[in-house]
DNA sequence: CGGATAGCTAC
DNA sequence: GTCAGTAGCTATCCG
């Protein structure tokens, strides 16, 4: 009862815990490693919880028992340990750790954390030493308050932890001998800790997550606005933290943090992770091509990746990928096997074996200019990957977006980059984007919209005789092994089995036949004809059965039908707000106005570049002819002296190295990240306090290097005249650049990448054809010796689909449409709450809502004002919105479906909208 | 209608 | 090194 048993993060904290235990002796001690995240007890299903082995080794190794209530002393002496105190690393996914212990003791065992059963172990995540002296803070806020009240932090040595694997068995010790310090207590105090607990866990409170991540980003907006430091939990007197604290300044962290990295920013459509690879690619900028698991480890170096290297990998190889439903631009190059269609990418090789590289249309999408107008991070220092990429077209709406989060999703379909480049050259024109239908590279069905939000996706299915059909296409994300063994291996196992799985919907059609009949299978045998890029199954059917199939629609028979939809579309805004987005052309819009300002920003730079660079030659040629001339001597002279002298002849510090200064610093004061630049530049200099002074002559020195270090061949008149001519061609290129508008460069960037791409494009089909006949080529020797080129040409044929074959139309399936908008219908009646985009930014909503809505409302032509209803900033009303103009857009769009009208219900709803 | 599952970045 | 299990949310499938 006076033992302790120690649950820490993984087998390398453990050896931590016990080279730490070594001080205060393993009496009264027991270690535990948890590997990894532990199971969500709450409203799980019985069957995982008691499967699971982790939480049956604590249950045995604390002696719990399920249902008993830990109340009196006698009742904890049941116990093999008085306290749990978990020993996590001091980051993100370590507080989701230690909430998920919590979350287990508190969901069985009340009584338990009412007793302060459970504790942690913290340990330092800064240390700063000086001669002698150490001080540990265990929280980034704590430390940089410190460094503000202190005058001379910098002559201190700074030290990061990243886990618990940074610090050394010696200081583990350390850790261990001031008990008091390191251990902190969960105390209860009262009914809020359980509900702040159930909210943070209990997977019915979803929107009571909403509301709690949406108020703790809008706090953190304001404390960044007004200038204040951020909140923390620990410091050097901390000796016990509530639940509720816990929950609302530590959990807060991991599920926010959760958020950023699964969840993409509007602007790029990165994820960080994503981001990071991007950068490192783009700073290596390698000629040849880069092994997987190398590329991975020098994204970890340049870009402060501080998590496991398999996830790094799996999200290169995942910007690889190229086969239909992936990428529709794969920004890195798949040199070897990255997966396919076949298994949905799973079946791609191990990162040692496999290769990539950047594809030439990545640099035409985030042109290398932009560099210079884009706001950096930095981590420790080190200057990492931007906030946002500014790509020339919604990166996030061509390779769609998928990830989960806290509280939020997200899920955005792939569109055609052509359509996209075709809308951001209608927003330029000034003009309304048109309506986008989702679109995937090489998918060779067909995506038909059902309503304003939702789309269904059609597989290819032919007939080719009286008893057989081929299947040439799945729909999109529907992979071949899989609809195989799902849909095809059922429909013929269905008699053979004798558990009819089609029996209701024979029931309905074959009324009065035999039961004989009704057990015989749909499918009689099938064979497959694929490759890693084709489908092509051909299928035989029972004869008497095809007629019936055909008037219930092939598609709906062989399950070659699904739907897309985009009702969870949430992205991170140029802000860095989470907001929900009804549309892609709401999107387009947003992005739209972001990558304006970017364009007039690039300009700017550019100008004052060229001049920059124009006077750089005009002082070079001077520089020339006075050295010929004989006004300059530089043998046998100090440096300093030369440039005292240039100083004094009126020679300019090079404008370049200036001009780039300038821009930097007056960058980061607008993002406010002034100090972190500052204080980079700081630290380089305390390292050589003393050489400091020498330093600065240095620089200063280094400013005319541009004139004093150029080789001794170039002082010619020759040279001269070249410089002059170059200057000439700079100031040209200043006057072409002035009069050019934000339009004309994205216009020019616009061709440019659709040149590439085409290029791309073109590669790739070639290589498609190459593939399908290898593939010929196989089938032929596989199954005789091959013979000729003839042979070779059938067997490719094979692969294809049938020339003589009678496709199949996919026939609108009215019982999907009806089915949504029973689904629609009620969700708008009972006006379902999101608060999402509700309270995260106000002002933003109003400002860029208007922007849609009038376009909305442009586009579909209609007069009713529903606008006023949107300004509230409610979704509800957005989502009533949405269902007039869905109508409205199907008059346009789908003309031979005349658009059933059902307006009643839409008033009703805003009105109460209105009201509330 | 409820339970199971895919999808993805992290442990 | 590989495989397997966990979180977190939404939509769909299945019984």
């Amino acid at each position: 009862m006076q033992c302790t048993l120690i649950l820490t993060e993984g087998d390398s904290a453990k050896t931590l815990a016990v080279s730490g235990l070594g001080v205060v002796g393993r009496d009264k001690y027991g270690v535990f490693p948890l590997r990894g995240k532990l199971l969500n007890v709450r409203d799980g299903n019985l069957k995982q919880i008691q499967e699971n082995v982790e939480i049956n080794a604590l249950l045995k190794i604390l002696g719990l028992q399920y249902k008993k209530k830990y109340d009196t002393d006698d009742d904890m002496k049941t116990l093999r340990y008085g306290k749990v105190m978990i020993m996590a690393d001091q980051d993100q996914d370590g507080s989701h750790i230690k909430g998920l212990v919590i979350n287990f003791i508190h969901h069985n065992w009340p009584s338990l954390i009412q007793r302060s059963f459970v504790e942690e172990f913290i340990t330092p995540i800064v240390k700063a030493s000086k001669s002698g002296q150490e001080l540990s803070f265990f929280s980034i806020p704590e430390y940089i308050e410190w460094r503000e009240n202190t005058d001379n932090w910098k002559t201190y040595k700074i030290k990061y932890y990243k886990g618990l694997g940074t610090s050394t068995s010696k200081e583990a010790k350390e850790y261990f001998s001031d008990m008091a310090r390191h251990r902190i207590k969960f105390r209860y105090s009262g009914n809020e800790d359980d509900t702040a607990v159930e909210m943070a866990f209990s997977k019915k409170k979803i929107e009571e997550r909403k509301d709690w991540l949406t108020k703790w980003m809008e706090e953190k907006r304001a404390r960044r606005t007004q200038g204040l430091a951020d909140e923390y939990l620990y410091n050097k007197d901390t000796k016990a933290v509530s639940y509720t604290e816990f929950v609302n300044k530590e959990l807060v962290l991991f599920s926010n943090t959760d958020n950023e990295r699964s969840i993409p920013s509007l602007v790029d459509g990165f994820k960080p992770g994503q981001r990071k690879v991007l950068f490192a690619c783009f700073k290596r900028a390698d000629k040849r091509e880069v092994k997987v698991a190398q590329l991975a480890g020098a994204v970890a170096e340049l870009s402060a990746y501080h998590h496991g290297e398999q996830s790094l990998m799996s999200t290169i190889i995942n910007l690889a990928q190229d086969y239909v439903g992936s990428n529709n631009i794969n920004l890195l190059l798949p040199i070897g096997q990255f997966g396919t269609r076949l298994q949905g990418g799973k079946d791609s090789a191990s990162p040692r074996y496999i290769f990539t590289q950047v594809s030439p249309v990545t640099r035409s999408l985030f042109p290398l200019h932009d560099d210079n107008v884009l706001r950096f991070l930095f981590e420790e220092n080190q200057r990492i990957e931007p906030e946002w990429y500014c790509p020339i077209i919604p990166m996030v709406l061509v390779n769609g977006a998928l990830g989960i989060g806290t509280a939020w999703s997200t899920n955005v379909p792939n569109y055609n980059p052509r359509d996209l480049v075709e809308n951001i050259r209608r927003l330029i024109k000034g003009e309304q984007p048109k309506p986008m239908m989702p679109w995937y590279k090489h998918f060779r069905g067909e995506i038909r919209r059902i309503d304003s939000r939702r789309f269904v996706c059609y597989g290819e299915v032919a007939k080719l005789n009286e008893d057989t059909i081929e299947i040439t296409e799945l729909p999109v994300k529907v992979w071949t092994q899989e609809y195989k063994e799902k849909v095809l291996e059922p429909l013929m196992e269905t008699a053979a089995a004798g558990k009819d799985k089609d029996k209701d919907k024979d029931k309905d059609k074959d009324k009065g036949e035999t039961s004989k009949k009704q057990r015989e299978p749909l499918v009689t045998d099938f064979k497959e004809y694929h490759t890693d890029t084709t489908v092509r199954f051909v299928v035989k059917v029972a004869k008497e059965k095809m007629r019936a199939l055909e008037i219930e629609g092939l598609h709906k028979v062989f399950k070659l039908n699904t739907v897309i939809n985009t009702t969870s579309m949430v992205l991170f805004d140029a802000a860095g707000c989470l907001k929900k987005y009804n549309s892609p052309e709401e999107i387009c819009v947003e992005f739209f106005e972001t990558r304006k300002t970017k364009y007039i920003d690039r300009k700017n730079f550019l100008m004052g570049m060229l001049k920059a660079q124009a006077l750089r030659l005009t002082n070079q040629a001077r520089f020339i002819i006075a050295k010929i001339q004989g006004e300059i001597h530089m043998e046998n002279r100090r440096k300093a002296n030369i440039v005292e002298q240039l100083i004094k002849m009126k020679f300019d510090p090079d404008p370049v190295k200036r001009w780039k200064e300038e821009q930097r610093k007056k960058e980061l004061k607008e993002s406010g990240e002034i100090d972190l630049e500052g204080e980079a530049e700081a630290e380089q200099e305390d390292e050589e306090d003393e050489k400091k002074a020498d330093k600065k002559l240095a620089t200063h020195l280094s400013d005319y290097d541009y004139l004093v270090g150029m080789a001794l061949i170039r002082v010619s008149e020759e040279e001269k005249d070249k410089l002059l001519a170059e200057k000439e061609t700079k100031l040209q290129e200043v006057n072409n650049l002035e009069g050019k508008t934000w339009g004309d460069l994205w216009e020019e960037d616009l061709t440019r990448f659709l040149e590439e791409l085409k290029k791309q494009e073109d590669r790739e089909l070639a290589d498609l054809d190459l593939n399908i006949k290898k593939a010929g080529k196989k089938a032929g020797s596989d199954d005789k010796p091959a013979k000729g080129k003839k042979k070779t040409a059938a067997f490719a044929a094979e692969v294809l689909p049938a020339k003589d074959a009678e496709r199949i139309v996919p026939e609108m399936d009215n019982e999907m449409k009806i089915k949504y908008e029973k689904i629609d219908k009620p969700k708008t009646e009972k006006v379902k709450k999101e608060p999402g985009e509700k309270a995260e930014k106000k002002k933003r909503t109003k400002k860029e809502g208007a922007d849609i809505k009038k376009f909305m409302k442009k586009e579909i032509k209609k007069e009713e004002p529903l606008d006023s209803d949107i300004s509230i900033s409610d979704e509800d009303a957005d989502e009533v919105n949405t269902d007039d103009e869905f109508e409205s857009e199907l008059d346009r769009m789908d003309d031979d479906a005349p658009p059933k009208r059902q307006t009643r219900g839409i008033k009703k709803v805003r009105a109460f909208v209105s009201k509330g």
